[in-house]
DNA sequence: CTCCAATTGGAATGATCGCTACAGCAAGAG
DNA sequence: CTCTTGCTGTAGCGATCATTCCAATTGGAG
């Protein structure tokens, strides 16, 4: 068990052949779900032999679990988040969203395949299922935080309902992308998304307010 | 080809089987895509066999086309317009969008299924997939027709882009019920997604035309 | 009755499914 | 050198896949 700490992983693949079937999986999920993507398809993709697919991981759920969870962490990689100092809250709100967007579109796998998995509802729910549901929620509150720092005044079930709201928007909006492609200007939507949830929350804080 | 108008329909089953067929179908393709139905899952579902499945059917590409061209009826049939005489626009657009949720709520199968297949893009596109995008984009155009109505003097690219917003918008809200589940109140979202909407577009026209 | 068309039942097709068993090979450790 | 570990290659397991064939059955038309 005492792994040596020594540059030691040239010997056959290792690492970079578990990334070649990732990137293979990733591709044919998304083309063609869970239930569609097959061993032997992801297996004639990257090269590799079944026997080596299934060294690398447990079964077919924990393939596609796999996926979600790396596609998650490029997505992550490729969201930039914008500094504090930028200008006017508005500013702020439609930057990030616009941020978001460009990582969307960057990387368009993790959300893609995880509503394709989150609109299934088979009997024994995926694995890769349950972690896109928590990612999600997750997300979910740190909108709600974002919109309780920008409209403090807000009250907390309007804050939750302009959270789901909010998240839903991004989710259609990607939908429709994917849907219309890349003549949809996904940035420029995101951003206007962020503004109409923003000045909503203004208009809700003023009435409940006054 | 001359087929006889007296009531004859009585002798195997014929109409009725093809309902349980879809009544089959719809389920399970609903829990598990495309991919994910077996004719063999729908024969055990709907108590006939195989052979009936493809006898009203021409193949499973066919049967499931037939099963989102249905669901969209049901859908349709739940639909109730609300009449023109209701109070001012907003109020209408409201109303409008409350029962759009409700139709959605009671018959949820046509935009689940829709979606699923939506998000997937296999080589060869299935033709419920087709149909489904169709349908889709007639109500993306009755939606801008909508906005236009309600603010005659929005340019049309604001009203273009409102109504993909509305569309995705909706879209998404109904992929947040179906993972939140009952506790989302999708009528009461899709009231404030037209209200968003609605003021959004109001605010565009002031922008642009004052 | 006979005949025909509409359905159903059941069996079978070859292909593909997820998954496993196991031998082979390359390389670091002793 | 040998031994072990990490990974690949081949073959094959039983199950299930979409689809087809064909022999019943059934009721209306003649």
């Amino acid at each position: 068990m005492t792994r040596p700490q020594t540059t030691r992983r040239k010997r056959a693949n290792g690492v970079e052949s578990r990334q070649r079937i990732l990137d293979a999986a990733v591709e044919i999920a998304g083309e063609r779900g869970y239930e569609g993507t097959s061993i032997a398809a992801v297996s004639a993709k990257c090269g590799l032999p079944a026997s080596s697919i299934y060294w690398h991981f447990k079964d077919k759920d924990d393939l596609i679990a796999a996926v979600i969870e790396r596609s998650f962490e490029t997505w992550l990689t490729a969201l930039v988040l914008p500094g504090e100092e930028t200008g006017t809250p508005l500013e702020r709100a439609t930057a990030m969203a616009a941020n978001v967007a460009k990582a969307l579109v960057d990387a368009p796998d993790f959300l893609r395949l995880g509503l394709m998995l989150a609109l299934e509802r088979r009997p024994v729910e995926p694995r890769g299922r349950t972690v896109f549901l928590q990612v999600r929620e997750i997300s979910r509150r740190r909108i709600g935080e974002v919109i309780r720092t920008l409209a403090p005044d807000l009250d907390e079930d309007a804050a939750h309902t302009l959270a789901d709201y909010a998240v839903a928007g991004a989710d259609g909006l990607f939908i429709h992308r994917e849907i219309a492609g890349d003549a949809f200007d996904l940035v420029a939507m995101f951003a206007l998304h962020a503004r109409l949830v923003y000045e909503a929350a203004l208009r809700m804080t003023a009435r409940s307010g006054g």
